[in-house]
DNA sequence: ATACTACTAGCCGTTTTCCC
DNA sequence: GGGAAAACGGCTAGTAGTAT
């Protein structure tokens, strides 16, 4: 990005025309992407007019994983929009795009959309680019607007390995023997099967347990998370009230105090003479991260986060096996929260709606 | 009262891995 | 081969705390 601005700012006199190939990530995400899609020199406030792009991505004309597009601007004159845009993609069948072929070859091999750009705000300039055809722009104008409801990501339940559960059975007295999913994540953890108690053990769904308006499957996780506090449950209560539970995670302490998230949020320098020497933790090992008391509200409308396809569902409690509990759904979704079961389901139907789904591809 | 700073919850993007 | 998911690093907006 910086690259580009320095080469229009050095190289070209007003009216001189550049083409670059680009990450597409530059016209569609946010933060970084926003200072980029100002077009503007920042030093000389020359205005830089993109002139077209082009979409590259299905195409992958280069033997990588990165998002291809291309795109022209000229200098000194301001941006305008729509602009126009050529979706490149593949014909059904055609595998990867060989560097040897002939442009020849390439044409035949795709197909060519002709599709314009906005910025998906009206209001923000350097907002990310809505790319669709212009009659499919005109309609999502309806769906624009401030949104009265807050999405949030859902549970960060990591690493899987330790707080995936499998339940074998529910003992008389109420506990549960139970085994860990210990190789249902990337990260090696040792299987365990022990006996522990039920309070802190919910059922959960992930991203890839939901499907339009409800859950294929679902496991239990552990959450050992204070969700008032934001940090793990009070260790001295923890072991004296669930002895059993806290034996369980008091095995995998290595592993838990290695995590990312632990060692960034819940550790801070400890100083000596303004140096740093060293890391003090803040809360108990088995802390827990992106956990709020929404988490557990009674009514949420849950929907797959990564997937490219809009599955929304009403998420409240499942029963289990040792009663019916609050459903958690892991940080492969997202939901917001709705203060009755009307409301959700009114939201949930919504969301699922071809509309909804196809305004979404048109800016992500 | 205002300006500045530090902190982190929440979120986003990328790479790796999994699975069909 | 390709899409989806897992894992994790990193960014930013918002806020609480502190200094002026």
């Amino acid at each position: 990005m910086l690259f580009t601005y320095a080469c229009a700012d050095r190289y070209l006199e007003d009216g001189g025309i550049l083409g670059f190939v680009i990450t597409h990530e530059v016209f569609k995400s946010k933060g970084a992407g926003e200072g980029f899609r100002s077009f503007l020199l920042p030093e000389s406030d020359t205005p830089l007019k993109v002139l077209t792009m082009e979409d590259m991505v299905d195409l992958k004309p280069f033997q990588a994983a990165n998002k291809t597009s291309l795109f022209t601007l000229k200098r000194g004159e301001p941006t305008t929009y729509p602009l126009p845009v050529v979706e490149w993609k593949r014909k059904s069948g055609v595998g990867r795009v060989q560097p040897e072929w002939s442009l020849e070859e390439v044409f035949e091999k795709t197909e060519r959309a002709n599709l314009q750009a906005i910025p998906v705000n009206p209001d923000k300039k350097t907002s990310s680019w809505q790319t669709a055809r212009r009659a499919d722009l005109r309609a999502s104008e309806v769906l624009k607007g401030t949104n009265p409801y807050k999405a949030r990501l859902g549970a960060r339940v990591e690493p899987y390995g330790v707080f995936w559960l499998r339940i074998k059975e529910v003992r008389p007295d109420d506990k549960l023997v139970i085994e860990n999913l210990h190789d249902r994540g990337k990260r090696k953890v040792p299987l365990v099967s022990t006996t522990i108690e039920s309070d802190l053990v919910y059922p959960a769904v992930s991203g890839g347990d939901l499907v339009r308006f409800g859950v294929q499957s679902h496991f239990y996780v552990l959450i050992s998370q204070d969700a008032e506090t934001r940090k793990g449950y009070d260790e001295e209560d923890f072991a004296s009230n669930l002895p059993l539970t806290y034996a369980y995670l008091v095995q995998f302490k290595g592993i838990l105090v290695k995590r990312a998230a632990y060692q960034k949020y819940f550790h801070k320098d400890v100083t000596k003479n303004g140096s740093v020497i060293g890391k003090e933790a803040i809360a108990p090992f088995y802390s827990m991260y992106n956990i709020s008391e929404e988490t557990f509200s009674s009514y949420r409308v849950v929907w797959k986060r990564m997937a490219s396809k809009m599955a929304a569902m009403v998420l409240s409690t499942l029963p289990t096996p040792f009663g019916r509990k609050t459903a958690i759904s892991t940080d492969t979704t997202s939901f917001m929260v709705a203060r009755n079961r009307g409301e959700a389901h009114y939201l949930c139907a919504i969301l699922n709606s071809d509309i909804v789904d196809s305004f979404i591809r048109s800016y992500s």
